[in-house]
RNA sequence: GGUCCGGUAGCUCAGUUGGAUAGAGCAUCAGCCUUCUAAGCUGAGGGUCAUUGGUUCGAAUCCAAUCCGGAUCACCA
């Protein structure tokens, strides 16, 4: 338990006891006491006043007496400035905290709980290469998860590739017009990009299509219509759908290439997924609940054969789940995953990570889901997290105005080579401890840079000022990683058995084993909001914290040995927690740099 | 137009869910490496918390109105 919840707890039984009648934790807030006061962790007074009839100097003297005498190993001073209550925890707690703790790289994780939770990240197109705003998407999944998992859930990763559907067969068709039989191979260039290619070949097409058309005399609306090669992409989609040989082939085809390429950017950036679905399985289940959902009168079927539900008592528009040609829509292939979901793992919440662009679509499925009675449709969440903005607005990749996945992870690694030797302090490392060394200082700071911000915010990234390796960053969190090793590497073996409290903590070791004691609570907070933002804000914290302790006091030459044997066991906590909390964030933390 | 989200230092972001004098980083300026890793530390300057009104002991935080920006409302995904 927590000294914020040990503290909330005794206040309200000293309350309860001392006024006679009952309190709750909610009828007082607890605070960190601001540094310009003496003490540890405030009570502020203020809510209590009109309920007791009492000034609030007069019931923080009181419970102030009350909370040191009923509690001597937990809190050995009070004063109250105006209004606050400020309690000053004992050495021993701390002593007794660090001891513990010190060399745990456990502290702050809970044990299973027994519940299980599904978190769906990633979830690429297979038209297009991944690019920074996906990157997002997949760092803030993959981290998600593993604070779930901190917290005690067990997490199944999945991943839903949409590889079918129009968007699909804009890239084929343009291939079939434009390729002359070239491939990545032919070409060299990685399969997603390539593919990537043709997409953005089929747009500039269209858009040079319509204005033909247009010039001829037809509306916009008339020459998007008529454009010959969205006709054509139409026409493909209905023979993919019907399992046309050919079209299937090429689509095979094409879809591998580009796999070839995710499989390396995965491998890159730290994906991974325990369960991976295929939108070309799961559009069937889809249509197959869309016509029992036409049976229960869920959908209607409108006079030229599309189906729809109609959300308008629920304040929202009608929505098509199925063309009139009988194809599927995106909206199909969710609902079917839905429920595959729950059939396959009987899981207790579904956690959706996709852009806030969806909002609109992502009510629509899970009331759908409610209204078709699927299994815990109740429990379908939506992780909603804002867009990656380039400072001329969004990115779009059939525009191909992108900030490119696999180029951007190059070019921090390429920083971070050109930064490590400009230091020169890894001199004797292998060509490969270098490699890898350069990767976790690269993507660190990518990862670190993407994470840090509250994921509902939309968030701005400048290419002109790339990502920076000082200051709140992952790399400046990694050094004051590799710097603690450093010195438990030339002092190792603390102990603080035999040893009593060493005189008392100086501002900036207590300022430091505050925050240390906060992990668990940190993790809990993170998990609650689904927000790794908390972790990557207080890991920060710690490592600042630590880096003004660093320079302001020797550890290893300390001025007495318990001093030394105190300040060991503080690093020791310190980078273990920085380990985990980066670990958290997927990122991880060099022994030296 | 309907719905939703946002507006905090020159820039990018925090702000413990209503508490004490609103904080970091970057950028700018001034100091600090014969001592445990200077990807560092210390200090300075920089704010009408979009605006106005309200709620109360107390508001960046809650409510209302207004202004500005964005997302969405597709037989795209």
């Amino acid at each position: 338990m927590s000294v914020v919840e040990n503290l909330q707890q005794a206040a309200t039984a000293s309350l309860t006891t001392i006024f006679g009648q009952a309190f709750t934790e909610k009828d007082f807030q607890v605070n960190q006491t601001k540094p310009e006061f003496e003490g540890d962790y405030t009570v502020v007074l203020f809510s209590l006043v009109k309920s007791l009839k009492l000034s609030p100097d007069a019931i923080g003297t009181k419970l102030g007496d009350h909370l040191i005498r009923n509690n001597p190993s937990l809190f050995t001073a009070y004063n109250i400035i105006k209004g606050f209550l400020n309690l000053t925890v004992s050495d021993s707690y701390w002593m007794e905290l660090l001891s513990k703790y010190h060399n745990d790289e456990c502290f702050g994780k809970k044990k299973m709980n027994g519940q299980k939770l599904m978190v769906e990240y990633s979830s690429p197109n297979t038209n297009k290469p991944i690019h920074l705003g996906h990157l997002r998407n997949n760092f803030l999944g993959w981290s998600v998860a593993e604070i779930f998992k901190a917290s005690g859930y067990d997490v199944i990763k999945t991943c839903i590739v949409n590889d079918r559907g129009i968007h699909i067969c804009k890239s084929m068709i343009a291939w079939q017009l434009f390729a002359n039989g070239a491939t990545p191979e032919t070409t060299g260039i990685k399969g997603d990009h390539f593919v990537g290619n043709y997409y953005v070949k089929f747009n500039d097409e269209y858009k040079r299509q319509v204005e033909t058309l247009k010039a001829e005399g037809l509306t916009q609306e008339e020459a998007e219509k008529e454009a010959p090669i969205m006709k054509a992409t139409q026409q493909m989609l209905l023979d993919w759908e019907a399992g046309k040989t050919d079209v299937m082939a090429l689509w095979k085809k094409m879809n591998n290439w580009v796999y070839a390429g995710f499989d390396i950017t995965y491998k890159k950036i730290g994906s991974d997924f325990d369960k991976t679905y295929y939108e070309s399985n799961t559009y069937l289940l889809g249509k197959k609940i869309v016509a029992e959902g036409l049976q229960k009168n869920v959908f209607v079927q409108e006079a030229d054969n599309s189906v729809w539900i109609d959300l308008t008592t629920d304040g929202l528009d009608k929505k098509i789940v199925q063309r009139r040609d009988g194809t599927s829509v995106y909206m199909t292939q969710d609902i079917g995953l839905a429920e595959q979901k729950y059939d396959e793992y009987k899981i207790d919440r579904s956690i959706y990570v996709i852009g806030d662009e969806q909002n609109y679509h992502m009510k629509v499925l899970k009331l759908i889901a409610e209204k078709l009675q699927l299994p815990n449709a109740e429990n379908i969440y939506h992780l909603s997290y804002g867009m990656v903005e380039l400072p001329n607005g969004k990115m779009k990749s059939r525009e191909g105005n992108v900030v490119d996945a696999d180029e951007i992870v190059d070019e921090m690694e390429r920083v971070a080579k050109e930064k490590t030797e400009e230091l020169g302090k890894v001199k004797d490392f292998t060509a490969e401890e270098l490699v890898a060394l350069y990767h976790n200082i690269g993507l660190g700071a990518l990862k670190f840079f993407l994470l840090r911000v509250d994921p509902k915010k939309k968030m701005i990234f400048n290419p002109e000022e790339s990502i920076d390796f000082h200051g709140f960053t992952g790399p400046f969190i990694q050094f004051n990683h590799a710097r603690i090793k450093s010195i438990l590497r030339k002092a190792p073996g603390s102990t603080l058995q035999g040893f009593g409290t060493p005189g008392g903590f100086l501002p900036l070791e207590k300022e430091l084993m505050v925050a240390l004691e906060q992990y668990p609570t940190i993790i809990q907070q993170a998990c609650d909001e689904m927000n790794p933002s908390a972790i990557a804000i207080y890991v920060y914290h710690i490592a600042k914290t630590f880096s003004s302790f660093y320079t302001e006091h020797s550890i290893a030459g300390a001025e007495t040995e318990e001093k030394k044997q105190l300040r060991l066991q503080l690093a020791s906590m310190t980078a273990n927690i920085i380990k985990s909390g980066m670990n958290l964030l997927g990122i991880a933390v060099p022994e030296r740099m």
